[in-house]
DNA sequence: TAGATTGTTAATCGATTAACAATC
DNA sequence: TAGATTGTTAATCGATTAACAATC
């Protein structure tokens, strides 16, 4: 399905936004798009639209644009959203409860198998319809049910030992709720950062420099 | 303080990171760093952080490096912290309530002025020691408390008519967690996105690709 | 066929890295 | 002073945009 190249990582950050908005233009039972038409809703260049497909293959057709459902089923297939990655919650306090209780992860081809915690409180109780596991349970359950991705939502403080300790465990990606940087230790596993505090200082940034 | 030009994005996305390291090493006692040891530390260049750094001033000296925490307090005037941002959060539901609670906006150069839904079940409520108040309310409060900032936590089609409504009120920028593309229809105002999906299905992309 | 629009190559633009003179 | 390291210019690399032949 994909032309054996690295795709940049310029192209990736945009897959899941031509994806959000392919689904729109779905909703809206708009069958057909030019590249040109996509670029003028999205406010991106046509030659970027074109040439960003074209990384994983001619999708268009000359005269015609685009089947606005081939389009986003091909993305859903480079984006991997088919084939649900099985993942487990590390941490499951305030922001660990939200995100697990509130993402639609089978549409965003996750499988959300697994939650661990060592707070007492927060041991036994049901998240998301798991149950929350005790941390001492983690390698046996990555044994067994053999989990590839882990979301982190631990303290901060946590992570360094908690991350080394999945990846021994064989788990390849993280979505990292936390500001320890991962990455740098690990830098053969997947790692996607959600760090709420850059975002908000790149905000005061741009406000108060406008 | 900062040159008169523009800073390109790209050197914004990485000033909070720069921030949290500095932090870190002031932290841990360190008071002099030299570009190259700090790239090292970061998985940067040396020079990427030169030029980075170059942007706003010299902040350094020849045969010396930087002073730690100089570097970090400009660091803190460049993003804006020590003037706090008035901020308002729109939609108080579980993901807005955790937002409220769980950040230190102090730290970040913001202060949470206000917060506002339509659910009976959730106005008058207190969160992050502040009442919510009716959207009906909204109008005169911006007039009198002159907020910058909207934190939005609001159902994705709720968002066109209300970010509509902020910008008319004067809010100049949005920490935006919905679906909703702001900047598409308000390029004049800062937008700041927060998309936990788009980061998941990258996760993804890089999970099945590596 | 004629018109439209792609896929793809070439040109441009911007960001990163390297090099080095200035200087602490 | 000699050594270290910056600030800054120049070279390289990569990403975006423009152009156009291919083709539906």
């Amino acid at each position: 399905m994909m032309k054996e190249q690295n795709i940049s990582s310029s192209v990736i950050k945009r897959l899941p936004r031509y994806y959000r908005f392919l689904g729109e233009l779905k909703k809206q039972g708009i069958s057909r798009i030019s590249s040109g038409e996509l670029a003028s809703r999205m406010k991106l260049t046509a030659s970027q639209i074109r040439q960003d497909l074209n990384c994983f293959g001619g999708f268009g057709q000359q005269g015609y644009g685009y089947n606005v459902e081939m389009l986003y089923d091909k993305i859903a297939d480079i984006l991997g959203i088919n084939i649900p990655t099985k993942a487990i919650m590390m941490g499951v306090g305030k922001l660990g409860t939200v995100v697990a209780e509130n993402m639609d992860f089978n549409k965003l081809g996750f499988n959300l198998i697994g939650a661990f915690d060592i707070d007492p409180n927060v041991v036994g109780k049901q998240v998301a319809s798991i149950k929350v596991s005790h941390l001492d349970e983690l390698k046996k359950f990555c044994k067994t049910n053999k989990p590839d991705a882990a979301f982190i939502c631990l303290p901060d403080a946590a992570v360094k030992e908690t991350a080394q300790k999945l990846t021994e465990l064989g788990i390849t990606g993280f979505w990292n709720f936390s500001h320890h940087d991962i990455a740098l230790e690990h830098p053969e596993v997947a790692v996607e950062n959600v760090h709420f505090s850059d975002t908000l200082m790149r905000l005061s940034f741009k406000i108060k420099n406008s």
